[in-house]
DNA sequence: TCCTAGTGTTGCGTGATGCGCAACGACGAG
DNA sequence: CTCGTCGTTGCGCATCACGCAACACTAGGA
């Protein structure tokens, strides 16, 4: 059986392991039964692969015969894999100096098939949210760096994400493509994106894309802040310094 | 050929691929040869893992053909699989009101083998460090919530920990273990630990263990900060709330 | 309290998959 | 320019992953 991806054939049972981890992702916990059944196999298969991923700490069972979840060894990959990424390395320090310029949280995303994905954070000394966004996905539509991503990405992406529905966040959600594809068209004009409570109410942002000196396009670095700071009379101005963060990043990425 | 883990026979493929993803943790990059020579697999088979790890993100090459290192997809996973754990679900409202009572960096940390994982992290107003903890490992005998999980932890643990050489972080590292013992007892008799510059030049911590109500240890809660604001002589009182905090985070895990 | 249905686990046999081998193209160092 | 090493890929084969069947356990309903 092919999941023609990449092209070539995958390993089967790492495929179905990943499987399991991603259904778990979306879905929070699950039976044995329910994960065999998402994944087209015998339970107990899926039994053997959930038994493999828990001796390795991926995923973790409540009680002798209950759900499964994504376990803390997860994370411990993962901690390590946010540190090494290119792009969450390059944009820490250019990121740390922007959070205490500007007082406010700074993140850099990447494209990550449909939404754009937080790889890395830094907060200003105004920021009180505790969140952690790194990890988080946020819609291409409706985030800063989300609409950064999507005026710079190849047009099938594009394409692709415009051909959907696009899901209504907040009352100020951009839901009309056309006016969306008039927005984007200014974000590539101006070289930055700004959104005003589009994504949560209440909540602006303003972003910049990292591209490399190649060309290519490897992320964007927003600055998001409650709108009674960061108003849009304010947006120029950070714009002009989130455009140097991203420009720094992007000159160490070569 | 039997992984010994857990009693059952692991799939093999999953368990080299998992292997692979640990490995890349730890050491950062690694060609295709290397990855394995560590497996103790042809490199034919080293690359076809490779390949379907890639093929789902959670692996990438630099180049077409480089070396690899973990992926986006990675982060993508623990990102919710951080949100989903109980005990980072548990701590996260108590750790943001400890943060911003205190003013200082509130972290969750779990036993994972023999280091304390943090998996869930608020940060008060007075921090300033942009770092992400979520997925770091401190050493147990080195940090706050690394000295109350191994207080606490079962004896096995701790002969294991203990039986090794105690690693030196900083000038005021805690490495003979008689010295440690008795450490350890006194965070048993008081039901918290500190540590003062241990872990980092400069930084001090006090933690205090989440215990279900069934009396199984699941965590630890701590909070930092940089000794010239938490210093010794505050200790008592922080401790009365960290404690506090830990029990609120107890009670709701059941 | 008892019965039934569904779940998760595990032994076993089978065939499909994962594996190693060999060969090849690419690349970097000398 | 040559050589050594790397990563990739086709191929054949043996091992492993898989599904089936059976069992123990649990929860819910009568």
């Amino acid at each position: 059986m092919r999941n023609d991806e990449g092209g070539v054939q995958p390993v089967q049972s790492v495929d179905r392991a990943v499987g399991i981890l991603e259904f778990l992702a979306r879905r929070g916990d699950a039976g044995v039964t329910e994960i065999g059944v998402e994944l087209g196999v015998h339970k107990s298969t899926a039994s053997r692969l959930l038994a493999t991923l828990e001796a390795r700490g991926l995923v973790e069972q409540s009680g002798a015969r209950g759900a499964y979840r994504l376990g803390a060894g997860l994370i411990r990959l993962a901690g390590a894999g946010a540190a090494q990424l290119d792009v969450a390395q390059a944009a820490r320090e250019v990121s740390a100096e922007l959070a205490a310029e500007l007082g406010e949280t700074v993140n850099m995303a990447v494209l990550d098939e449909d939404a754009a994905m937080n790889v890395s954070q830094a907060r200003g000394s105004a920021a009180v949210a505790v969140q952690n966004w790194v990890g988080r996905r946020t819609p291409l539509h409706a985030s800063s760096s989300g609409k950064v991503l999507l005026a710079f990405a190849p047009d099938a992406v594009r394409r692709r994400v415009l051909a959907r529905p696009l899901a209504r966040c907040t009352p100020a959600t951009i839901t009309d493509r056309r006016v969306l594809d008039r927005e984007l068209a200014e974000v590539r004009a101006r070289g930055w994106a700004a959104t005003q409570g589009e994504l949560e109410v209440g909540l602006n942002g303003v972003a910049a894309p990292v591209v490399t000196a190649g060309g290519e396009l490897v992320g964007a670095i927003s600055v998001s802040g409650p709108a009674y700071r960061l108003d849009a009379a304010r947006f120029a101005a950070v714009a002009e310094r989130v455009v140097a963060a991203a420009g720094s990043a992007g000159a160490v990425l070569g």
